[in-house]
DNA sequence: TTGTAGGCGTTATCAC
DNA sequence: GTGATAACGCCTACAA
């Protein structure tokens, strides 16, 4: 690709490559005229200083890399575009590359990312990714790294997360102030930190209350609106259907409202939805979707702000976890009638 | 960040710097003893590779680029993973990067992917992007670049489009022979190849089937669900709702719907919709959305695929165009019992 | 104002 | 098997 050097341009026009390189640096001494020409004959040539050769130079690469294990869904394009705000700002380049879920494919991203020389690294880990070595390895050398939304508990990085615990106490406690007994919760895979927390906050609720909490209402279902509905079907095929269910997430939360209707339930009456991120398509389904608001874009703005901090050594380098909070937003899924 | 090089290893064990550069590239000889003294050293120091100075030798960086104008909205996460798949499998990793609909951002992004050495550029424009001369500097260097979806005309690179122009006008005469005769085209900017076609597709239709159709039953409206919404509630109090809607993708169109039954208007009895590019969101909303699908991955893939044949030089240079052929689905949004 | 020369970290081609 | 040394393309003291 790269043909045309200063090197070229220097024999052309019989001067030295220091002039030439001068002409494109302006802040040495140069005649007016040799500048102009040197300006010309690269025009002319089609010269384009490789990037590579200056950063072996220069200690800047001015990229940040983030790596997150999807974006079908719209929480993660949500996050990126906060990432973006902060960074495009400051004069970075945001490199995006998704693990498609697959530890090996993340490892790779990762080693991708150091050869493309990015200065920081926020990550959303895969569901399938436990070896933490890399990163490990990463965070001993001070590699800036920020975690956000998937984390792993043991890594000694800067982390931001939505407080799972609590909301899905407040989604669950919902459910059970409009009456619902019976509640099942559909999760995202277990070995996420996030499903832990959220299942952990769903059997508070139920204790709180002295409702009955069985491992059999937690089931461990997927993120997608498939996994929601296949896991529906199943429950419903073996005639174990719950009064109300809260999910993961809204897609899932959907599928399973698909289930449901398709086989005749009523929502909210014979059984009440809660869903988990506020996309979209909770306004636009029908009985729209009760689900807990989550500040996607402004979870990337922080996190963004954390790896800035530690890329410009800027503020205390001391690892933190900053705990997010959102909103329940009540719509008609979950609202039934007050039995009095 | 890098700090430990192979001239300290070297200094270290008293070898020279081309010793310890052959004990990580393996296809010169070597004392075993020495490569393990060297590698072992290498471990203690924390060495690592500079993969910019490597590059510097080695014409090859194994990244491609791919510019996105958004990915909100399901379609560009799909055609990325195609993309993926066609990429990963030969080695090479996928730097992802969102222009956030912006001729500037996009242009920067253009040149950070420069800067990070793609071997090739996939990209689908911004709405904003009028000036091309970036692209054609880069595309007169013989770099290799390939359009997808939001391409632009004059541009001698090869594109992969969707077939606009026929599946509009399946659309829309699906509606004609629905009986709706009023049919109003919801559409995205203007200034996008793809809504050109499928504005002239949406024409055709009505031409053919001697309906009246006006620049008034043309709307610009937009791509979000926000969109139609305000385009249809607009209408609504204008009072003039037509009979049917072919809109531009299915958030537009679910945004309509949502503004429709909110006022009390029955789909499909009162108006027809169909949308396009069979979004996740068609089987749950209610009625069922009709809309045209796309190969969303599978477009992904042949760009991916035109893209590599021009990396390594393999098959036909000439920029070729791909027009990629789908299928219309019929659901209950659309179905209207003829009149007899 | 311009040229010379050394260096950034690595690989590759010579000798020895 | 190993060590000098010259590249890769660019920048920058230092000299001239």
């Amino acid at each position: 690709m790269q043909y045309v050097t200063i090197k070229d341009i220097a024999r052309a026009l019989n001067v030295s490559v220091a002039t030439v390189s001068r002409a494109f640096n302006d802040k040495y001494d140069i005649k007016k005229e040799t500048r102009e020409l040197i300006l010309e004959k690269a025009r002319e040539l089609g010269y384009k200083p490789n990037p590579i050769a200056r950063k072996l130079l220069q200690k800047h690469s001015y990229n940040v890399g983030v790596i997150v294990p999807e974006f079908i869904n719209s929480f993660f394009p949500e996050v990126i575009i906060g990432i973006q705000q902060v960074f495009l700002e400051k004069g970075y380049q945001v490199i995006i590359m998704q693990s498609n879920e697959s530890a090996e494919t993340e490892l790779e991203n990762l080693i991708s990312m150091e050869n493309n020389m990015v200065e920081g690294l926020l990550i959303s880990l895969s569901k399938d990714t436990r070896n933490m070595d890399y990163l490990e390895q990463l965070n001993r050398d001070r590699f800036p790294v920020v975690l956000f939304n998937r984390v792993n508990e043991t890594l000694p990085v800067s982390k931001v997360v939505f407080n799972d615990y609590k909301w899905a106490l407040f989604a669950t406690e919902h459910l059970i102030e409009q009456g619902y007994k019976k509640i099942f919760h559909l999760s995202a895979p277990r070995c996420l930190t996030l499903s832990k927390n959220r299942i952990n906050g769903f059997k508070k609720a139920l204790e709180k209350h002295r409702l009955p909490c069985s491992e059999a209402q937690i089931i461990e279902t997927g993120i997608l609106i498939e996994d929601g509905e296949r896991v529906m079907e199943q429950l419903i095929s073996s005639g174990n259907v719950p009064e109300a269910i809260f999910a993961t997430n809204d897609p899932c939360a959907l599928g399973a409202m698909k289930a449901l209707k398709k086989h005749g339930y009523k929502i909210p009456g014979d059984i009440g939805i809660v869903g988990f991120s506020n996309s979209k398509m909770t306004e636009i389904v029908e009985p729209s979707l009760t689900s807990v608001a989550q500040p996607t874009t402004e979870m990337g703005k922080i996190a963004a702000r954390l790896l800035l901090e530690q890329i410009t050594g800027t503020g205390n380098a001391d690892p933190k976890t900053i705990l997010m909070e959102g909103s329940l937003i009540v719509r008609n899924s979950s609202i039934r009638e007050k039995q009095s």
